[in-house]
DNA sequence: ATGCTTTTTGTATTTACTGTCAGAAGAAGT
DNA sequence: ACTTCTTCTGACAGTAAATACAAAAAGCAT
């Protein structure tokens, strides 16, 4: 990325100064996206979230697009390396989805964000004339499933899963519940019955051959 | 319902006669909206799926509203009915969730149908002024939710399940899963693929305490 | 200090598309 | 001929994303 993502106010620039500061617009933004996905989230409530001209916006940003793009690279890198990281490092394949899908849950659930998940927000009911959007959507969401898939099978190769199991079809399970629970997520419940839905993953393992 | 599903262009009436079957242009409308989802699917587009001018269809329909919630229950009762029956006659537990998954994988991934589910795709991104699709959409849901959870009771009660078998967590599960599902329909995969990864939702299922 | 350049701000507008409907003309039965 | 119902053309009001334009506010050179 040629823009990097803290930049405080800069004081020996030449011309007008900002009014505001792009990081914590374009924090605002996400919470937007987050909560609305991509085409409810007019521009102009974009701008009031902002505290922001459309003017502003697209001279910061470039358009709503590109405004949207860059909100998810921030998502990602915030909420989502954390776990995916903790999934591939811990040796125990069990706790390794168990953690995972615990928090999850309170990524998707939390009472300091919009509940749900954006990227799956967003990959339901996208224009298609957004190309872009619709193309970096679809790497994550299969990015996430390579993952599984990967993590499960380190995990047979270890002896922890049995020779047998259908790595891809799992993966794909995991996948396909991990972004239902972030349906589930919009329904108004509480963390602690998301917690148990998700608690249900590890049961799709199937046993290990040493018991 | 006031309006009967089924009904062929009447000769022996007065006025003008209709240039369309009532009925053909709902099957057209629900395509399009199970395609497309609520409002990503114009009026203008839906007319020409139907065949039909903007006139005619709001006489014949009320609104664009009231044509998608009659679409929805058109698609509830000729997709979703035959498997629901199923999972709840069926008296194995076991078979009775994977008869319904691996049902449930033909209907969101058919080469005749649109890929996933309406009523997913119809969850997402609805503006809160629609209130009542919204209702009806939450409504849906959460009977498939209680669906599942009565089968599970009525599992354990019969000990096919263990007697602590957290059924409305699992009812989550399956719920959440089955959603997940008709997303993933959504990005290019086999039906051979997504009934693999619909087979896992029978391992969730606690081991019976009789083997 | 003063004028020039640079950048951002705010207002107000443009273009395109949305759902919805009024009104006139067409096509049937009585 | 008259009534009844559906057809089509065209338009309405509302909202979307995106921008033109001029005023405002900073640094810099003289």
């Amino acid at each position: 990325m040629d823009t990097p993502l803290t930049e405080t106010p800069v004081r020996g620039r030449k011309g007008r100064p900002r009014k505001f500061e792009r990081e914590k617009a374009l924090r605002k933004a996400l919470e937007v996206f987050w909560e609305m996905g991509y085409e409810p989230a007019s521009v102009s409530r974009l701008c009031e979230a902002m505290g922001v001209n459309p003017p502003s916006l697209y001279a910061t940003f470039g358009n709503k697009s590109s405004l949207f793009l860059e909100a998810l690279r921030f998502y990602e890198k915030t909420y989502w390396q954390s776990p995916a990281n903790k999934l591939m490092s811990e040796p125990d394949i069990r706790r390794a989805i168990a953690a995972y899908f615990d928090e999850a849950a309170e990524i998707i659930l939390s009472p300091d964000n919009p509940c749900g998940c954006m990227v799956v927000t967003a990959a339901v009911n996208i224009s298609d004339s957004e190309t872009e959007i619709i193309r970096r959507v679809r790497e994550i969401r299969e990015d996430t499933r390579k993952m599984f898939a990967e993590r499960l099978r380190a995990a047979i190769k270890v002896g922890q899963l049995p020779p047998g199991t259908d790595a891809p079809a799992l993966a794909g399970a995991f996948n396909a519940l991990l972004e239902g629970l972030s349906l589930q997520a919009k329904s108004g419940l509480f963390q602690s019955e998301l917690k148990a839905m998700a608690a249900c993953a590890v049961r799709m393992l199937p046993e290990s051959p040493r018991g």
